[in-house]
DNA sequence: GTCTATATGTCGATAGAC
DNA sequence: GTCTATCGACATATAGAC
């Protein structure tokens, strides 16, 4: 869940940790190599020495922004016991996390943004990020009855998920869970019928 | 709905008009003015002539787009006339406009990702631009019976509009209107019961 | 492995001729 | 109003000393 580690004495990691901070924080085009060895405190050339280039330490970035994130979500749903608790706790992880990270959204939709080429590596981790997700709440969602969004588990499973993503999405443009809180509702009342 | 306009003879639109695709199929860091200005045809003093900055250029932009969407939208809609039709239409436009575009998705929510600071006045457009959907669907909505959204408008039109945005954003990222369908048939369902 | 210094290009923006 | 030429700053990436 926190956004900011602990700092590292590595360089390597130093480099890694400083630049997920900015490629999150301001995007991936609008950070240069500069600022990233400026704020890790290391030179250029020891830059170069651990990534072979900008884009390879993008991927780093989102390699471990996936780990980490998903380690936050299971984190919370695994506090609860009950199926349709555990569903829900997704909103409830998204009503925690949003404005923790100050309402940035999610690091995979956004530097799909940035990469509009499909077939780019990014992406490709960005959609294997998304399908991870996809599967983990289908886990969630075949626990649980849930009227209303379909007979068949993938077509409930991808109701769950729309209204996930759509709450994301929401809450990073109007800077508000307000969205997130519907959702929850949305997704409990048609547990309860 | 055509994202492609027929070409412009005066230097200014032409500029308008160069900008927009490139920035909408880019992105806004990753398009520079000297690719802009190269691609319609100007020298880079007529530019300045015509907008003081990028950013200027980038509010033309998003002004533009905002009035073309919201046209392709709504003649997509007004095509129908039982208040039903009309509400599933929003799911017809994506089907439609999505592959249209080659899933690049929403200007407003690609930009949004690239401006953090939320006070920017490209994020205000961004989100008035939301505002005025979530209006758009509020009426759609007000004339349809709709159950297992919540009782009141508001509530309904929250959850129709989060299927919408989780409809584009997912879209975007697996380049399938899949998800489109199943928003859809959700709607469906739940005007049938 | 990490350092400084630099290469090479492009960025956004401006000056001044016509 | 449009042109060419250019500014200073910053971009990504490398060279070579230690």
């Amino acid at each position: 869940m926190r956004e900011h580690k602990v700092p590292v004495t590595n360089p390597g990691a130093r480099i890694l940790d400083t630049a997920s901070r900015l490629f999150y924080e301001q995007g991936y085009h609008a950070t240069g190599i500069n600022q990233i060895i400026a704020e890790a405190d290391v030179a250029k050339a020891s830059f170069y020495h651990h990534f072979r280039s900008k884009e390879e330490l993008c991927l780093a970035y989102l390699n471990q922004r996936h780990q980490d994130w998903f380690s936050w979500l299971s984190r919370e749903v695994e506090q609860h016991e009950s199926p349709e608790e555990r569903l829900l706790s997704l909103f409830t992880f998204l009503e925690n996390w949003l404005p923790a990270c100050d309402f940035r959204g999610c690091a995979f939709l956004n530097i799909t943004s940035e990469f509009p080429a499909s077939d780019h590596e990014v992406r490709t981790l960005a959609a294997n990020h998304k399908r991870e997700l996809w599967e983990y709440i289908r886990r969630l969602v075949s626990d649980v009855k849930l009227s209303g969004f379909g007979d068949d588990l993938d077509s409930r499973t991808d109701n769950v998920y729309l209204l996930f993503e759509g709450a994301i999405i929401s809450s990073q443009v109007h800077r508000s869970t307000a969205f997130v809180r519907v959702a929850r509702e949305t997704i409990e009342r048609l547990i309860k019928r």
